[in-house]
DNA sequence: AACACTGTTTTATATAATGAAACAGCAATC
DNA sequence: GATTGCTGTTTCATTATATAAAACAGTGTT
């Protein structure tokens, strides 16, 4: 066994520990992170103040409960700079938010799910919050589709566990269907999913190539399915698919005439 | 000697490893890390394949040199996510990078810094980069000077460290001077760093409040110098604080009269 | 006021991380 | 094409380090 695939104690505790904190529950005791995180509560409250001591975690001096610290914001930082992706998207991406009064999102492909990495929510009441950094899977969402619809056979059976599970009622579990759909989507230039992840929600996404034309990421327009409408998603295929283009031109995608 | 300040030991490793990655470097190797974070070259190279397995970095297999991974993104958006600002600012800000064409940044103070929580960039050629996560003094930003304007004088000498770092010729190092600029930008609404932090650039900062009138926040407009002559000041500021006034009403805040 | 609960600190113990050295892989140099 | 120098991984004996039980200290609840 050269190779062991698990971190040593102290890593997996601390990303164990990280990992409790949800959008649902932000600010969490010693004792509920002892609990979820199956560690002893000494441990844990000497952890989360070694932790917090390097500004990982900041502690609520009201509650005595921690949060998750700013400093990953800082660090997350550099990995989104590093992407550059978002630099050269924004500007289309505010484009794109204007014309459909929608949420946009970006995403990148890594292992077998999708993450977004830049993110415009919708100005009206009623929207889809794609939260920056949440993972998606790939064969119910529209971006999470572009990348299984550019990539090799293979890789694409490799990427998805057997069976598909199924998120709503309108999730594709069926291998053949979802080949079909991939097809379809390379054929018109963009993915679609309706209430394929979760039930009400829509969203069409289209393919970003760097300059080597390989899909480096998606962007997508997700809303409310009663205001994505057969001509709606039409009219926003057309503006998703133009920032997209305009994106990956400026990655030095040319595309031949 | 009831609080130890100091974190165990392998939590206080990790993140001198995370440290490690900057935007000038996001790429290093083993031996580099090892080096820069003092620690034995089997330690680091253990450590990293930890955090690798955690998703906290990732290794690129060409080079064999590690990145900071997407799983520090995930945490992040939790972060963002729950300051809520950014979800309430995010239309208001849309605008007024429409209106101006410059970068415009939202930073919330934290201990003796304050930090980008959200940033879009200028479409301009030449444009201040406001890295989110960034942080930065609070003495010589336009930011940071929202925040040491809008606290009690006790809690402002705290945040200082004298003597005042100069960053440019312009740096207002003079504790006096200070108060006096503080003091005009509580009367004028917004505060002002002319290459007081950076040679070239500017900014102006107004502030944002939360329902109990507490000032939580300060957006920003950033530019070039060149750019950011009187009258063109007196426009941006004007927008700038119609904006933050939205925001903060959209938090709850209203303005008595 | 007693109780239940959370969070911190102490301390003996043993586990888990450590670092030296060996090993492996790769490039460049001669 | 062997030799040298470099990086990164792995092994393994050692011990320093994190650990868990229990005591302690707050806080709020009934």
């Amino acid at each position: 066994m050269p190779k062991e695939n698990t971190a040593t104690q102290t890593v997996q505790r601390i990303v164990r520990i990280l990992r409790c904190f949800t959008t649902g529950s932000p600010e969490i005791g010693v004792m509920a992170i002892s609990r979820q995180a199956g560690l002893h509560k000494s441990t844990t409250s000497r952890l989360l103040a070694s932790l917090e001591v390097e500004g990982l975690v900041d502690k609520n001096p009201d509650t005595g409960k921690y949060r998750l610290g700013l400093e990953i914001v800082n660090l997350a930082g550099m990995v989104l700079e590093q992407i550059g992706l978002r630099q050269a998207a924004q500007i289309h991406l505010r484009e794109l938010a204007d014309q459909t009064q929608e949420t946009i999102n970006i995403a990148v492909l890594h292992g077998d799910e999708c993450i977004n990495v830049e993110s415009i929510k919708s100005p009206q009441p009623i929207q889809y919050a794609g939260q920056l950094g949440r993972r998606n899977p790939l064969h119910c969402t529209s971006t999470g589709k572009i990348f299984l619809a550019f990539m090799t056979t293979e890789q694409c059976k490799a990427q998805l566990t057997i069976p598909l599970k199924a998120f709503t009622s309108q999730t594709i579990t069926n291998l053949g269907t979802l080949e079909e759909n991939l097809k379809q989507a390379r054929l018109l230039g963009y993915a679609a999913a309706y209430d394929e992840f979760d039930e009400g929600l829509s969203a069409i996404a289209a393919p970003i190539r760097d300059f080597s034309g390989q899909v480096i990421a998606a962007v997508s327009i997700s809303g409310p399915s009663f205001r994505m409408g057969a001509e709606q998603i039409n009219l926003y295929a057309t503006h998703l698919m133009a920032a997209a283009q305009k994106i990956s031109s400026q990655l030095g995608y040319y595309i031949h005439s």
